[in-house]
DNA sequence: CGAACAGTTGAGGCGCGTCAAACTTGGTGG
DNA sequence: CCACCAAGTTTGACGCGCCTCAACTGTTCG
């Protein structure tokens, strides 16, 4: 329970009591490992499990028949898999991992007593979904309306500060395990434009790269190009007492 | 309460107590009309009232600084406008009437008593959320990976499947208020390609036009297009019981 | 009747895709 | 510790889907 990514994640956002982060604990008690490129859920399969993610990077992604295909989104570590298909009979995405992960699965039903037990924390996690909902509104905004230059610059914008509420000290850049096709499929991009486009943002000195390692020079200038603000609080005034 | 739209709406998916019904009529209470195109919230404003939807057709985008704009969202009778933004402390974008509107605000914290009372409508709401979650994700999708061609048989499906849920019987055609600029910022394509396009698809014979109504003449052809299928149902299973 | 707005149509241009061939890197086994 | 291979990245030539600009055609409503 102390080194619960969950317990760490949300407590960020609001003071938990020890009765919430017994209810979160619960969730990890379970664990188990998955190799790169492993496919935690295939797209039609039934949702019974949910999983905690203790480390490593998942995507779920969308294939065409052709063989387009598009990454629909990250999850880190303090993530829950995929709370989103929850309300769902079937899975509609493909979850698979970028790198070699820890997964805490826990079963659909494992959410009701934090339902029933716990305004508060369900709350949270409605917050959490809905905060989830303004980034996807983001990358619409990006895949729409950016250019490929704009739109890259988010995207780096856009997982660093996700990185920086589980992770400290990533001003001297952080290591990126996506490909160029995975950023490609994530913009709605080819992997040959990223390339091109990415090495002229690096030539622009907005970042710097090294092996799959990126920095972010001048943040400033990276957020005016792509009119990006992240927000990373959340409002919790409107929470219910905790008990 | 015997019209109230997010009753007639939620309804559809599970079986609501009187005491649901009364918590719900609640937010209701309250009326106010709009004219079309009138702004109903700004961006970067505090997010202090709600808004269900009682009639007419709103949307959500977002502006960048030379003019390009992304629609985000499409608010039907029976949405609650903003329930995405309840999170946050400022609106994050703009929304406007796309029609005329009837709508019906309630402050932020009139949620309070439904979370607080009935794990049953909270799951709903939960779940309501995470559905809204996976029709972005089918947009991101679109916009990502499909063609113009492809994206408009999309968003056809899409909003011939969201009114079933309030409105009956369009198998013979459905009203679209929307001009073609807004479907190309819905979709991240221009004005012009669109009517290009939409032409395309009617000498296709997968619809028909005759002013702002369209009628869907080959469901299963357009399916095939796009790709796309819709999933009206939820999954209550895991949902507290009620009082 | 005319202004304002939405839709249509055509000509031409550009950003990003496609294809293909080098080059770099990191992991693996001898 | 080096040699090797597979996977990923870079680079260049060329093409296409969608954009831009612009003129014209309804259509609605004072």
């Amino acid at each position: 329970m102390t080194n619960s990514c969950l317990i760490a994640k949300l407590g960020r956002f609001t003071e938990l009591s020890e009765a919430d982060k017994r209810l979160l604990a619960i969730l990890e008690e379970d664990e188990r490992e998955y190799r790169k490129d492993q496919i935690v859920r295939r797209a039609g399969r039934p949702v019974e499990y949910l999983f905690v993610v203790k480390s490593g990077w998942l995507t779920s992604f969308s294939m065409l028949e052709d063989g387009r295909r598009q990454l629909l989104r990250i999850f880190y570590p303090g993530d829950i898999v995929d709370l989103s298909e929850i309300a769902l009979h079937q899975a509609q995405h493909d979850i698979k991992c970028v790198t070699a992960a820890v997964l805490c699965p826990f079963p659909k039903a494992g959410l009701e007593p934090l339902f029933s037990q716990s305004p508060r924390l369900t709350a949270l996690l409605f917050s959490m979904t809905v905060k989830e909902n303004a980034a996807l509104l983001d990358r619409i905004r990006a895949i729409g309306r950016l250019s490929a230059y704009e739109r890259l610059c988010y995207l780096l914008l856009e997982i660093s500060s996700r990185l920086r509420l589980t992770v400290n000290g990533i001003e001297d850049g952080f290591r990126l395990p996506l490909t160029q096709s995975d950023i490609a499929d994530l913009l709605g991009l080819t992997n040959v434009y990223v390339s091109k486009t990415m090495s002229r943002i690096e030539r622009d000195r907005l970042i710097q790269r090294q092996g799959n390692r990126v920095q972010i020079l001048d943040l400033k200038r990276m957020r005016d190009v792509c009119e990006y603000s992240e927000n990373a609080t959340i409002d919790t005034s409107w929470f219910p007492l905790g008990d």
